[in-house]
DNA sequence: TGTACATCAGTGAACGCGCGTTCACTGATGTAC
DNA sequence: TGTACATCAGTGAACGCGCGTTCACTGATGTAC
């Protein structure tokens, strides 16, 4: 019932953005409004249920892509698995993935559960630069090129999710989690329409390219 | 008075997001709301002509970040100032980037008049390419990576932005445009949140990273 | 097997609020003679 | 200089709609004796 209810809630954000409406999902269900509050406290609380199943969702669609690769000493191609697999689920949910990655719906504050969630699809990311240190073949960029304060920033993240792996790695890796990030929101909300139709290829291309930058 | 009915909307987004309210932006002009019919025909009106506002208020200060570097031939240098430019806007004025860069506002389509606005500012990038290529200072990174329908659709802009541009080297300053757009919006939507305080020194580490990737 | 009771999903009316848009109007200002 | 008229910014009421949330309630189902 509660899926039922989430399931219609997703079909509505993907016509009315954020904007949802818990008289329109209650109306889609048959039911009468005031239902709803035997599953869900609020319209947030809602929200908040549905922000969490696209992180996981999202979070499973990236870790499927890096499973899909046979060889696992194949880093490079376990990024652009992990790529791949983001921008797929994102074409296919484009409103679950504007809700977590658009602009902040208005009046409405994440709680603090959602960022295990969030974290995940970021962790897969991370989890191939580590394999690639412990089996020698990521190389430490150094840190010349990051500053100071940013090493620092960069290493209290590395501190609590990958000890051990050198700031400057992971500095370079976070540019290619906001460049993924940055690829499919420019794909997603309409900045490449009548300029690009090769979307795949041209995304493909990017990450590539990124990929390069990391060092993969 | 146009001006002003835009400068408490511009207001009205920031706190409510693309939400406007008409009623709301009379509220605080101390007019009744059907007096905003006389400036604008609808609330659409009024969404575009601050789309079209944003557009322009972003490019102004791109093309400011260039302009502000004495030496023309240190393209690395306009390249970061447009980067800086862009970010410092987009810091400033929030909800007015979220308008023209975040999710796409529900039941909003933009008219076509705003494309010329928006392409200003990916202009004022390509416009250094252009100068590098004249200059002999930026090298054609060449095709060998760039796969054939992709640069199909890049020439094709490329035809009609800044003839004899190699389609290789706009590739990747799309690349770099698009990361831009990236990095400011992960910014921006709170993703680096409890995660990177340091934030004008790790964005401009990503932009020197991407200019790099570009060839400046 | 049959009765009494508890559980609980869903109802329906109501509260108090918001919205965009239309339309006939008032009343001040400016213009023409 | 004074009167008649046109312009037009802004009013106020109304239409028809939406929303989240509360609250007392019905009525079917399941449980205990």
């Amino acid at each position: 019932m509660i899926d039922e209810i989430k399931e219609i809630a997703r079909r509505h954000l993907a016509t009315d953005g954020a904007n949802l409406s818990l008289r329109a999902v209650a109306r889609d269900m048959g039911m009468v409004s005031s239902a709803l509050y035997r599953y869900f406290a609020s319209r947030d609380d809602l929200l908040t249920a549905l922000i969490m199943d696209a992180y996981n969702a999202l979070a499973d669609a990236a870790e499927a892509g890096d499973a899909a690769v046979r060889d696992r000493g194949d880093l490079r191609g376990r990024w652009l698995g992990i790529c791949h697999g983001v921008r797929g689920w994102a074409l296919a949910h484009p409103a679950e993935y504007a809700l977590i990655f658009g602009s902040p719906v208005p009046g409405y504050a994440a709680p603090q559960e959602t960022t295990v969630a969030a974290s995940r699809t970021p962790a897969a990311l991370i989890r191939i630069l580590a394999d690639g240190v412990s089996s020698g073949a990521l190389i430490d960029p150094g840190t010349g090129e990051l500053p100071n304060d940013v090493r620092l920033d960069i290493s209290r993240a590395r501190d609590a999710i990958s000890p051990g792996l050198p700031a400057a790695l992971l500095a370079r890796g976070s540019i290619g989690w906001i460049h993924l990030f940055g690829a499919v929101s420019f794909e997603l909300f309409g900045q490449l329409n009548n300029v690009i139709d090769a979307r795949e290829a041209y995304f493909d291309y990017q990450m590539r390219q990124v990929a390069d930058l990391v060092g993969l």
